[in-house]
DNA sequence: GCGATCAGCGGCACG
DNA sequence: CGTGCCGTTGATCGC
């Protein structure tokens, strides 16, 4: 019967194409259930199916960047079950065991596309690229201020920036290429604090970020932390520093003089 | 000329679909520019982008589960233009201002699809739900421990569970559904260290989670506070607690007797 | 709207 | 491999 033979037509170019490594697109009406990490039900509905060279797979809804399940460099299996007339692709991962069930009760098109090897995306402004920036000159930070090592790598965790001020006290930078958080100044303080210890030397803490909120300067304040203002730019090929705004914790307000 | 007429054709069907609210998807050979938190420029080639009707804009490569440039909810425009033989779609956004142009050279394909409202994804194995377990019986974690609190508000983060032990000490307790990480850590000696100087009382801070890496539990001990091992399942409608072993921070090895 | 956290985070780089 | 952390994080929920 017709219907039955949409699906095995389809079974077959699917099958064909996750084989070939081409981007597979599907789209029609289907349920998906998945079990590993965790286990979710999506109830039978009109999505499509991305399956990409990688073995990759998406499926997405019309709504959200993200997709709604999904598995990365799964192995696949496509079987055409008469009993529940659906044609089901699962997809199977181990490391962490996890298994996806996608099945299609009628599908609406299905078509693969020969897509060349990745190019590499030029992206300016990250957090790296601010950090390198501002190993090229700490003065900027800080009159004085030096640098000694780019991360630095601690016990717990890994230090963005360890540098030295002009009265030798060691200084941990953390830079943040958005508005500080709680996180960030939970970061700092537990590399200072262990910089401190296993050095025995008085130590600081800064964090560089284009801005922070008022939970997080309160908590920064706490531990007695340090702020620095940083603006940046994007442009062509690079980000570039714009300006830096000193902003010393007050200290428990003891500075006011 | 052809080369152009199937760009004008491509744009018609591009401008109906996103006025439309369907799911779009074009192919073809493109250049990516992006400018807003960041910035980025992608070599031209052939990809996917695809369009949904809540205005997401994804481009998409043969390799990844992410896209390789992408905008959430947007305005766009379509320009044909004919001085650089493109047809350029530009996806704005304000708050943050961002912007993606997307200059296709040529399209293989242009499809849009019908794609009802989204259906919700019923998931199980969530941190929340495995919180809510826990909190229905806290003594499987301890005899005596009661619960007080759910997602108790401080001024500087949440605490999964307060709860209180059978010597009337404030116990605050984080859950984790994966294993836990220097992240787990941090965030709990922060709450623990904000109730007990908020509180004046004797507190202690406990993280549940199916395991622990060596480093993190280093540090959990150096803080002085618990770990306890959380062993679950997910099964079809919900998950469910299998077991708990407590492991008893050893507080720097003074308690091998 | 900002704030905080989770996510089946994914992806990357380094040990 | 695991460990740590960034991400144009996105997505969610509470204030």
């Amino acid at each position: 019967m017709a219907f039955h033979m949409a699906l095995a037509e389809a079974k077959t170019k699917i099958d064909e194409s996750i084989n070939s490594g081409k981007m597979l697109i599907v789209i029609g009406e289907c349920f998906v259930q998945y079990q590993g990490r965790a286990g979710s039900k999506l109830p039978k509905g009109k999505r499509m199916l991305l399956v990409k060279g990688d073995k990759s797979f998406a499926i997405h809804q019309n709504t959200k960047l993200r997709p709604i399940n999904y598995m990365m460099n799964a192995s696949a299996s496509v079987v055409l079950d008469s009993e529940k007339k659906a044609l089901v692709i699962s997809a199977l991962k181990r490391k962490p065991k996890e298994k996806i069930d996608i099945f299609f009760y009628n599908i609406d098109f299905v078509e693969s596309f020969e897509i060349e090897g990745e190019k590499e995306l030029r992206l300016f402004g990250s957090e790296r690229e601010l950090s390198d920036l501002l190993m090229q000159d700490l003065s900027v930070l800080e009159k004085g201020l030096v640098a000694l090592k780019k991360e630095q790598i601690l016990r717990k965790g890994i230090i963005d920036i360890m540098a030295e001020d002009k009265d030798k006290n060691l200084v941990v930078i953390e830079v943040k290429r958005r508005r500080a958080d709680l996180n960030s100044i939970r970061q700092l303080h537990s590399y200072m604090h262990q910089v401190a210890s296993l050095k025995g030397r008085k130590t600081r803490g800064i964090i560089c970020a284009p801005s922070i909120g008022k939970p997080s300067m309160e908590l920064l304040e706490k531990y007695g932390l340090e702020y620095c203002k940083l603006d940046y730019e994007i442009h062509n090929p690079r980000a570039e520093i714009k300006g830096l705004e000193k902003k010393q914790s007050t200290l428990f307000g003891l500075e006011k003089k």
